[in-house]
DNA sequence: GCCGTTTTCGGCCCGACTGTTTTCAGTCG
């Protein structure tokens, strides 16, 4: 069975073909263009007006072959291809240091076609004698088994972010702090990460190399060349640290920051000017262009400087070559923020703590939404606690003149979706989140039905987690994103991103969308407790990733402002 | 397999490190 989407069914065409050993530049072909599909907006309708081939980077050989397939449902060449590469080798690209060419010679030879068969295979000491392996490489192949049974190789970068900065402030304590980043996936702000890379520019590489070794994290040190150490750190994730000159450090901060495509497009245009760029500079000739930042890396190849989280090659470079990027939101444009909840259903901190501690973010507002009725096993709150919570946040807001307390609700989307109270406590409520916590293997079309009526009642703002995933543990509950973006500007209601790092939820691949839609969006903690608000930091992450300026933010708004849009709202949807 | 303001053919990004090799292929980013 082909995957569900078609990048992806492009995606795995590519890998077979290069595990099959087909020319690179062949299987380069394809994960190019399942790239390119990607990042097509309305893919439906350029699939029914038969424009594929207008897309860059799809020729009339891959177009012949989707469309053959989404006529039919099948596609001769998969099917043929599939015959002769097992479609379970895909599972073993997934294993550290085994690559296509590896995965070949052990199909051909051993007939290997699954993680399980190379495990049994290693542990009989079959691969040592197999040609361009040896007793290392088989120890290193049980390793990375291991690996990918305990982790599959990726870790939330909620758990990894704070771990990467711990070892960035122990650099600069030995060097300087101006020279030491963490690049790689975790700059980019990406949610899932797979290793962490540390660049630092200085002379004494051993000794650099030397403390990195020593960090009390290190559990193995898997490779330890002139410039570059890898190391496995107890959260059993991969860290590397690599060590460049200070002439170096803007290209090697630039190249190890990536992303891969990013790269790969950018060092196309330098030598279609005749340069060449890697991560030691830039050069015409052999001679070196000296420049000292990214910003002027970015200038000589005519591009502006485009922020690390824009960096996955999905339009950013040609917006940089035409003065269109976004002036991305930041995190001290957010004045306030919603959807944090209290101890009186399953939050466990009061009102005057959460003020205190929002205040201490620099923030001037939040919207309380505690869980409503429905949700007993998280305490949701009857009508008689809500009233007692009104009346405590407006003496609350009776006090402060210089911050503001909304009121407003986590309602469950009912089955049917319907909210969870009437309309007359509906009526007092500043706000309310709408969220599904409940029948989530509902159907597609009957799951857009649910949110649908959910978003035309007159009370509803702002969509919570608008797909209820849980990274790395769940899966979203079966929606088309395109459609409910489409239903929440219809219906004049807001999405909310999840700044929380276990959802980031709606994902930032489709806020571009939202954007041109003018949906807007809430960054929002669904903090439980007053530590929970800095999740926000992740939140600003997303949203930079997904294009959003300040004007695309609701809490970039003053809380004046957001009144004003709360009751606009409530008047149109029932205008 | 894709692409073209040098091109419809001949390119397609580039370097570090490892392990298996006797000079380099594979993997990774």
């Amino acid at each position: 069975m082909p995957p569900k989407s078609l990048p992806a069914f492009l995606d795995q065409i590519g890998d077979l073909l290069d595990m099959k050993g087909e020319n690179p530049f062949k299987v380069r072909a394809y994960h190019n263009a399942a790239r390119a599909l990607s990042e097509v907006d309305d893919l439906d309708e350029v699939i029914r007006t038969g424009r594929l081939r207008e897309i860059q980077g799809i020729g009339d050989a891959i177009a012949t072959k989707l469309e053959e397939y989404i006529k039919t449902g099948k596609m001769t060449y998969y099917e043929e291809l599939t015959k002769e590469i097992p479609l379970s080798l895909l599972e073993l690209l997934q294993i550290p240091n085994l690559g296509p060419r590896k995965i070949k010679v052990l199909y051909d030879t051993l007939g290997i076609t699954n993680v399980g068969e190379l495990e049994y295979a290693a542990r009989e000491n079959r691969l040592a004698s197999l040609f361009g392996f040896g007793a290392r490489t088989q120890e290193k192949i049980l390793e990375g088994i291991e690996f990918i049974k305990k982790h599959k190789g990726e870790f939330l970068l909620g758990d990894i972010y704070p771990l990467a900065m711990k070892i960035k402030e122990g650099f600069d304590k030995i060097t300087n702090p101006e020279l030491v980043d963490v690049c790689g996936s975790i700059r980019r702000r990406k949610e899932i990460v797979r290793d962490i890379d540390i660049l630092v520019a200085g002379a004494d590489s051993k000794k650099l190399s030397k403390h990195f070794r020593s960090l009390p994290e290190v559990e193995d040190v898997i490779a330890e060349g002139d410039t570059k150490t890898s190391v496995r750190l107890n959260l059993g994730i991969e860290a590397d640290l690599r060590v460049v000159s200070k002439e170096a450090y803007p290209y090697a901060l630039m190249y190890f920051t990536g992303s891969k495509e990013h790269n790969v497009k950018l060092r196309g245009i330098a030598k279609k000017k005749d340069l060449k760029l890697n991560e030691y500079g830039l050069f015409t000739n052999g001679d070196s262009v000296v420049l000292r930042t990214e910003a002027e890396v970015y200038k000589h190849l005519g591009l502006a400087y485009i922020p690390p989280e824009l960096r996955e090659d999905i339009g950013e470079i040609e917006a940089a070559q035409s003065g269109k990027l976004p002036d991305l939101v930041r995190f001290e444009d957010l004045k306030g923020t919603f959807h944090v909840h209290t101890h009186l259903s399953d939050g466990v901190d009061t009102l005057e703590k959460i003020v205190e501690a929002a205040k201490k973010m620099g923030l001037s507002y939040v919207g309380i939404s505690d869980h409503s009725k429905t949700a007993a096993y998280a305490g949701g709150l009857k009508p008689d606690t809500l009233r007692k919570q009104w009346d405590e946040i407006d003496s609350l807001n009776e006090k402060s003149r210089d911050f503001h307390l909304f009121k407003g609700i986590e309602s469950d989307i009912l089955p049917d979706g319907s909210l969870d109270y009437d309309e007359k406590i509906l009526e007092g409520f500043d706000f309310v989140v709408g969220s599904i916590h409940s029948s989530f293997t509902m159907k597609r079309a009957d799951m857009e039905k649910r949110i649908l009526k959910a978003m035309k009642n007159p009370f509803m703002t702002i969509l919570g987690h608008p797909t209820g995933r849980l990274l790395l543990g769940r899966d979203g509950y079966d929606v088309d994103m395109k459609n409910i973006i489409e239903m929440a500007a219809g219906h004049h209601v807001l999405l909310e991103l999840n700044a929380s790092p276990y959802r980031l939820d709606i994902d930032w691949r489709y806020l571009k969308m939202a954007k041109q839609q003018g949906v807007m969006i809430a960054i929002n903690p669904d903090a439980h407790s007053t530590a929970g608000l800095s999740d926000l930091f992740y939140g600003i992450g997303t949203a930079r990733k997904g294009w959003q300026e300040r004007g695309d933010i609701l809490n970039t708004r003053t809380a004046k402002e957001v009144t004003k849009i709360f009751e606009r709202m409530r008047n149109e949807k029932r205008g």
